[in-house]
DNA sequence: ATACCAAATGACCAAGTTGGTCAAGATTAT
DNA sequence: ATAATCTTGACCAACTTGGTCATTTGGTAT
């Protein structure tokens, strides 16, 4: 990928990830047809004519974008500890590692939900094979290793574990404007997890967990 | 209003309902800026010069749809028994109630939610008398009545109801998808609903609730 | 200073879409 | 048959679209 897109690759970093962002805000607000390039090179402070000298056309810089992201989602997803079996320990981890990921690149995962809605004739053949499973894999990706005998025996663990994860969606996209209002927020923002993860041990795990 | 709309509400039901329901899907999607009444017109089977006879203007559409689907779902919430105590049984009332308007106008929510966000400036006055509270009534509106003291008291309440509304919330979300496949669904969406309160109600509450 | 070159620019283009109009045709009521 | 009301879609000027390319810019080597 770097090989083709060298040009753009060559770039200075902060050059480079300001027009990554700004085209992943204008697809994951628009869609792929409705996206405007003229928006884009606004939003990036760059000009049209860079634009169309990085990427051919704006097929190209979608399909980049798409490979560019899952890419670097799936690196960063790499250093979870997949080893961990408590599930609030892991979800902490898998939710530490989205706060990054959100950071540097605010709209990826808005652009993938985007993605997986596209029906654009002129790329919808393409996104297939990137399959709705990597799409979808946000806190979806295995639940390997969870020990699921911490639960209390007399709730149905499939149902208890949505409850988690539409928690900690409902939860994380409260937080969202918040972290937006802020320039630069650390992890602090994470203390407010705890609560609500122990409430839930609290109340789904047996009593005298771990 | 049903007087300064006189030529549209004396349109049959149906023709007016496709109408409603052809804008609040366009503008809900694109905001009001970007949607475009060419598509209005083509989803609700009408042509161009009738809409525009109806209303003078997009912005007149667009203000219509607010009043009306405000009033619509004002109108319908009025059913619910706010006398209830027990906060299952009150959430069980307000998603039938919600699921009654989805029915009828599948966009409605979506719609308020678009507007909650618009900037466009010419409506974003208009907008704001209306209010966050009125659109964000989603389920918010009023924890009067409810019975608190039978939740456990070693956790935080308000995190505990926050918990509650995020899973109705994703659930409800999960659920939509089904629903829209199938034409005439009946309340036997409901069963699974009470699933999941079983599962918050022998956590969350105290021991022999009830 | 000069010559050179890659990178960046934005005016420009044809094609298409926009919100809105209105004369002509279709329906209904009298 | 006449009058009154609805509905239609071709049409309009204004604007946006993705994409091009001659020109300018800024840096480097001489």
């Amino acid at each position: 990928m770097i090989i083709i897109y060298s040009k753009f690759f060559s770039l200075e970093p902060e050059k480079r990830e300001r027009i990554i962002n700004a085209a992943l805000k204008e697809f994951a607000r628009n869609g792929y047809e409705k996206a405007s390039t003229n928006e884009i090179v606004k939003e990036a402070e760059i000009s049209k004519g860079s634009l169309f000298n990085y990427f051919n056309n704006k097929k190209e810089l979608y399909l980049f974008l798409l490979d560019y992201v899952v890419e670097v989602i799936d690196q960063i997803y790499a250093e979870v500890d997949w080893n961990e079996t408590d599930i609030f320990k892991r979800m902490k981890a898998i939710g530490l590692v989205k706060f990054k990921i959100y950071k540097k690149f605010p709209e990826a995962f808005n652009f993938l939900k985007a993605v997986a809605h596209e029906d654009a004739t002129e790329v919808k053949s393409e996104i297939k094979e990137i399959g709705e499973q990597i799409i979808a894999s946000g806190f979806e990706r295995g639940y390997q290793n969870i020990d699921f005998t911490k639960f209390r025996d007399d709730i149905d663990i499939q149902k208890t574990i949505n409850i988690i994860n539409w928690t900690i969606l409902g939860f994380a996209e409260q937080q969202r404007d918040e972290v937006d209002s802020f320039e630069d927020v650390g992890l602090e923002v994470f203390d407010e997890w705890d609560d609500y993860f122990d409430i839930m041990k609290r109340c789904f795990y047996k009593e005298e967990g771990e």
